[in-house]
DNA sequence: GTCTATATGAGGATAGAC
DNA sequence: GTCTATCCTCATATAGAC
């Protein structure tokens, strides 16, 4: 069964390359490195990639979509805006505190520039796509809560932004992550900020 | 005059290395490329720097303490809270939109993690230098003006996390710079934000 | 498709003359 | 200190047998 055996293969080496580039970013792996992880001879990998750019592009093809999935954005919202909107953030600054946000962005930093065509695509299904989700929640806040949000666009930017705060910066230069109560100080503050910059205003104009 | 010429030639290749590592990240640089680019040879790249990670180690130290420099703010705080905030805001907004600071956050997030040591001395002579004067700034806002501050460090934290949003990121995977006008309504969204949330409450607790 | 073996080139580092 | 020329390792990519 060579069909099968190749598809397993095939994975085998996407799986390989995934961690490796993952880990390391792209420069510093080599198709032997990803062929001995992967337990193929290189001449394999070679014939299922055409080339080390290939390969990566794969990778980042893959693992785009991804990056909007690990953060629970409800379509609908119903009730608890406040916890919806911990929930969301909890789910953000995890993702980055942990290992694995951490190599994802240092990855697209790194090395993603050089791929023009995939920079598109996955800007459009990763922060777009979330920013998109997150937006169609706030503009429902803003219909049926407490807020008042003029611009949803411009409202998820900031809550992503207080809650991204330096953390894959400071990750990704080498500092120790934050332990879960850091993340939850580092979460509710900027709940806070955010909640009260975009309440309904007693008096006065829109933020 | 030996000394002076070295002293000349020690500068050139500094100088090369600082651009190219700037421009293309550690890995992506060869010293053929910093010796040809700094017109010198190889071997006189090597009498002057132990090896390609000392130099880069040399490059990362004369950066480091520049970062902080960049981005204007006073040490003493006087009159307009709103107009010294907005300058802040404009230097740093700026500094992640052209190019330079694009160069010198992604060789950060790169390849600094590999250098320890230097991880420490940036750390606590770019961003944390950064945030303290930031924050007796904020603090002396919040003592004669009209904010409400109770943690300044973390208040410096949320308004340049606001102001950094997602620029160096996108910058960082190959979307184009924003323009001017697309800037000033980034920061002017971020400062009425930030102020909007510390404002002194007319009823209600802290952010 | 998969392997072993190798061609080809690039890059870090050094030897030795001046 | 500076140069030219070179060593050596390693990485991308391929040839050729099975």
């Amino acid at each position: 069964m060579p069909r099968e055996r190749a598809a397993r293969k095939s994975k085998q080496m996407l799986n390989a390359a995934q961690r490796l580039f993952a880990r390391s970013g792209y420069a510093a792996v080599s198709m032997d490195d990803i062929a001995k992880t992967a337990g193929v001879s290189k001449a394999t990998l070679y014939a299922h990639f055409d080339s080390k750019e290939k390969l990566f592009a794969e990778i980042i093809e893959i693992e785009s979509p991804h990056v909007e999935e690990r953060v629970p954005i409800p379509e609908v919202f119903e009730g608890d805006a406040e916890g919806v909107l911990r929930n969301f953030a909890r789910g953000l600054a995890s993702f980055f505190a942990d290992g694995r946000g951490l190599e994802i962005y240092r990855l697209f930093v790194t090395d993603l520039h050089r791929f023009p065509d995939l920079v598109r695509r996955f800007h459009a299904a990763g922060p777009m796509a979330l920013r998109a989700r997150l937006s169609r929640l706030l503009a429902q806040m803003a219909e049926r809560g407490g807020l008042s949000i003029d611009d949803p666009d411009l409202a998820a930017d900031h809550l992503t932004s207080l809650i991204q705060g330096r953390l894959p910066f400071d990750r990704a230069i080498g500092l120790p992550p934050p332990d879960a109560a850091a993340i939850d100080r580092h979460v509710e503050s900027a709940l806070r900020l955010f909640l009260r910059g975009y309440a309904r205003a007693s008096r006065g104009g829109e933020p």
